[in-house]
DNA sequence: ATACTTGCAAATGCTTTGCAAGCAG
DNA sequence: CTGCTTGCAAAGCATTTGCAAGTAT
């Protein structure tokens, strides 16, 4: 479960600020909006695009500060999978529902899933080793059917 | 199942190099046998520290040409925990046995495990969307039992 | 006014690559 | 001999940081 909407995400980050004595500028209110807007997984390449398609003047530096400043506040998260830079969706909402992905290794594309059962055995593997479990991630690289179809 | 002794990845990795007209040098043996006499998850740096302990001459540019080549040759295998930097393993012997690994947030540490009834779902969430399954991989970060003991 | 922020450029850390010299087959 | 390898230095990436100028509160 995403944070769901626009002003939920504004209302957590403008809290977060406040407690931290940060201030909302021009840049991270149209950074949050394009991030929450565009597709998830993105890159912070991708996410610089849109950006400079707003405001061009607008550095690289800033959206990754700014990118690591949403996941401290807790409404981004990001994700490193086999490729060389990292990419960032929305944060979940109660930290549960966690979920998973799937990755094309042909075509790159991303498919979400949660399977609960898989989340309990994580569970027991953690306290089978003592281990007092915190967060997991599992990445299941595969063709996804459009790659298989087209040989 | 890792590689089990030195002579089962020497020959594996003497046949991968005569099919492909590469050449056994005296810096490809050292860091092969120090790499497999080595802890698991060994990094660049470290590997790099062993190896010029042994042959100070050696370049770091050469252990990274060489990992890759042992990743290449079937006799290593790669990963990327939440650091900077990639770590090595030796690879799994027959391409089952898959483990994967929970690591300490406080100390570092790693630990394998093999859940099979995890592999088995794995599979089944891939074929629920049309995923023909290559590989995974997962991590499950927490607290190890020696951390919490200690507070 | 007083910090926090920004954009730029430079620096960083890991990894890769070009090249001349060296060495295995 | 021939061509793969090496070590060095330099280049490449993604990401971070120092700093002077700009701006939110």
């Amino acid at each position: 479960m995403p944070v769901g909407n626009v002003s939920e995400a504004q209302e957590r980050l403008n809290r977060y600020m406040r407690a931290n004595g940060l201030k909302l500028t021009r840049q991270r209110e149209l950074i949050l909006d394009i991030f929450l807007a565009s597709k998830k997984h993105i890159s912070i390449d991708e996410l610089l695009g849109d950006v400079r398609a707003v405001d061009s003047g607008v550095g690289h530096a800033t959206v990754y500060r700014t990118m690591k400043l949403f996941v401290d506040a807790g409404i981004a998260t990001e994700r490193n999978f086999s490729e060389g830079a990292s990419r960032y969706e929305p944060a979940d909402e109660h930290g549960d529902g966690h979920h998973d992905h799937l990755i094309c290794t042909r075509c790159s594309r991303i498919i979400e899933f949660e399977n609960h059962k898989i989340e309990q055995l994580q569970l027991v593997v953690a306290s089978n080793h003592g281990f007092k479990l915190l967060d997991h991630k599992m990445d299941l690289y595969g063709i996804c059917p459009d790659c298989l179809a087209a040989g």
